[in-house]
DNA sequence: GACAAATGATACTATTGTGGTATCATTATG
DNA sequence: CATAATGATACCACAATAGTATCATTTGTC
């Protein structure tokens, strides 16, 4: 079971080196440095544009660059951009049949390690991995 | 993103529900109780029985019974057999490309929670979510 | 203005994982 | 031997993930 989809690892990936370049950046230049397949990334950046993650700019010597300071992209963000919610803990029984979430004792486990993880998760920003990385 | 799948979860219920039952339990009998469809659940439980988590009683009259101590099945065992080991962590890329995992802060602090998860995890048995129920 | 180089929008396709079904063989009890 | 159970196995359906393809629009350069 992967925590992160191929998608948002690749979303990662580009804002990541949008924030390195000072420059517009280009997909051409991005599938070159990542090589993540054009299409595909193409449709990445188009969501990042439309949620304000990153600018982009039409026309010959277009690209993209960042919507936001990297201290304020949370990887979070990007995750639940691109897998919804994240919710570890949702019963398989629909209302009728499960005896009451509240006293299910495996979703009050469930729920407790989704906090957890949420809780580890949410410092998690592009500045923080690229400082990482160094 | 769900943690636990349907297998699991059913294979969970399954077992609870015998451990409650001092007689075999059969298949019919856990469908009246848990409505899960019957040949899902037959598949289910001979898993179960193929790792020794139940034992089976062929013939009429048969059934399930427990293979262990309901303190010694571990949830963990139970995702474990449907869902295989837990990772959270796998790189997207090939092992070509991966600048390494070691030196990858995205890796680091996914193992990170991977550990804190399977922390959480591990203690949990049936006995515990049983008597979690009570 | 024409062309080239970029993104925007959108629809389609392929692969995989999950959630099941169906069928036939085998075993035990009465 | 009939019946009621499990064992083994192959198959099928649906949804999510991963990726492609196409055409329209914008912008810089000659
Ligand atoms: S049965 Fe619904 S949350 Fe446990
Ligand atoms: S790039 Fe391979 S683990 Fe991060």
């Amino acid at each position: 079971m992967k925590l992160i989809t191929r998608d948002t690892d690749y979303a990662l990936r580009a804002v990541c080196f949008i924030v390195k370049n000072k420059k517009t950046v280009s997909v051409p230049e991005l599938v070159r440095e990542l090589n993540i397949p054009r299409p595909f990334l193409r449709k990445i950046l188009q969501v990042l544009s439309r949620k304000g993650i990153v600018r982009s700019f039409k026309g010959k010597g277009g690209g993209f660059t960042l919507g936001l300071p990297p201290e304020k992209i949370y990887l979070l963000d990007l995750l639940r951009i691109f897998q919804g919610p994240l919710k570890l803990n949702e019963c398989t029984l629909n209302k009728k049949r499960c005896p009451k979430i509240s006293n299910c004792p495996l979703s009050k486990k469930l729920s407790g390690i989704e906090k957890q993880v949420l809780r580890e998760l949410k410092p998690i920003t592009i500045a923080s991995l690229i400082k990482g990385m160094a």
